[in-house]
DNA sequence: CTGGAAGTTAAACAAGCGTTTGAAACGGTG
DNA sequence: CACCGTTTCAAACGCTTGTTTAACTTCCAG
């Protein structure tokens, strides 16, 4: 273990600021995402920021003021990286709405891995905290109001915003899916089909076709002869 | 020491009161399942079960024996008080996917509130361990199968498994959201709009209308004038 | 009655946790 | 340099955790 601390200058992933306090956010962030609230350690995410355990008091106080902060730097970082998509005018409700799933997708599921940013506020969406209210209004709700005005468009208005969100829940909940229970999904899904068919490319398309063909856009997925 | 020497007690009936074994099963059950693996301190589910800490120790071994026990326990419970639907041949089989999207929401949400077996397997899914594939291969697979043979009677067979496999997840994903979500999705919605539309009828009407609707089975949700 | 296995108990154990301390090191200012 | 507020550090504190011990009770066969 730690037999000898001499080693500080050590570059590892998190130290690229020189400021403590975004170092310890950082490391606190990955530590929480993977861990969770209970199992991760003021310890463990102090060796990996390369500060004292004393640090976390003097700059946040405590654990839970640490982990509120954490989470809330995450759908910050998250929101600067990837700010909420705009399109054309001109441009077809049914291709926003392709867009919309898989940029959702894809932030959700990740290019390779999904980031400890998404995972951490995963956790606080299944389990939430005091955290939650704030993820819910600057991160969750103005990306679900989008969803619905591309529902609305499509619609051509005749639907109730209820009828709206209703629908706008649907698809994130196919999304979500594969996001929380990615690994019992993958389970019950036949290895090679897995991997041609459950990839966000393909899973935006089918979601995407499975809502326009419910709203009578497109033909239905399964055409029967009679 | 743990060896089984004697006939073990039958466990004809429902967990008798005066079998400490069962007790801490049933105590550990609602421990792990309110408060997490982690959280959850054998103190606590030795003290709500009567008997002393170190009847754990004595029945199980440890505590992650106890948990891995305690995930067998509620899923084997689950399947008994409510084994798989199976239905008349002569039902229609968008009768029988109402049916089932029905009793899928029942089983998650509850009647009242959800169950502890229930929140116990969710967390499961949510962070698998090695309780996970025993409660896939028993409890979930099986469903999932049924809900993907409504699926093939309701395309008259013209679907590959693959392609019935993802319109099942499509369904199962709504529902799961609501489940593992439900704080979240609660804030994404009006609160008399929730109690109107958001309860399990309500529910499973909207989701199996909207599958219908993307299989051509039924009018699209949104109807327009064209 | 006796002996020993089965079951139960209170108490203690070692380890790890979040937190706190008091002093040392730093860095700009007079 | 001396001063002082800011920042860092090793060490310890108090507490809870899972686990273990050894004595105790229960109970039935021999």
């Amino acid at each position: 273990m730690s037999s000898i601390s001499t080693e500080k200058k050590e570059r590892s992933a998190v130290d690229s600021q020189e400021d403590p306090r975004g170092r310890i956010l950082s490391a606190a962030g990955r530590e929480f995402a993977e861990k969770g609230y209970e199992t991760a350690t003021i310890r463990d995410i102090c060796t990996l920021a390369s500060v004292n355990v004393a640090a976390v008091k003097y700059y946040f106080g405590d654990k839970y003021r640490l982990y509120i902060e954490s989470v809330r730097h995450a759908h910050e970082e998250r929101s600067r990286q990837f700010p909420l998509p705009v399109w054309a005018d001109g441009m077809l409700p049914a291709d926003k709405l392709r867009g919309f799933v898989g940029n959702m997708l894809e932030r959700m599921l990740g290019f390779d891995e999904p980031p400890w940013q998404v995972r951490l506020m995963l956790r606080e969406v299944l389990h939430p905290t005091d955290a939650c209210r704030e993820l819910v209004e600057d991160y969750i709700q103005p990306h679900f109001t989008v969803l619905c005005n591309i529902l609305n468009e499509l619609t051509d208005g005749k639907e109730s915003p209820a009828e709206l969100r209703r629908i706008g829940l649907s698809i994130s909940g196919q999304c979500f899916l594969y996001r929380a229970a990615g690994d019992v999904v993958g389970m019950l899904i036949p290895p090679d089909e897995r991997k041609e068919m459950h990839n966000p490319a393909e899973l935006a398309n089918h979601i995407t076709a499975y809502c326009l063909a419910a709203l009578g856009k497109r033909a239905p997925l399964s055409v029967e002869a009679s």
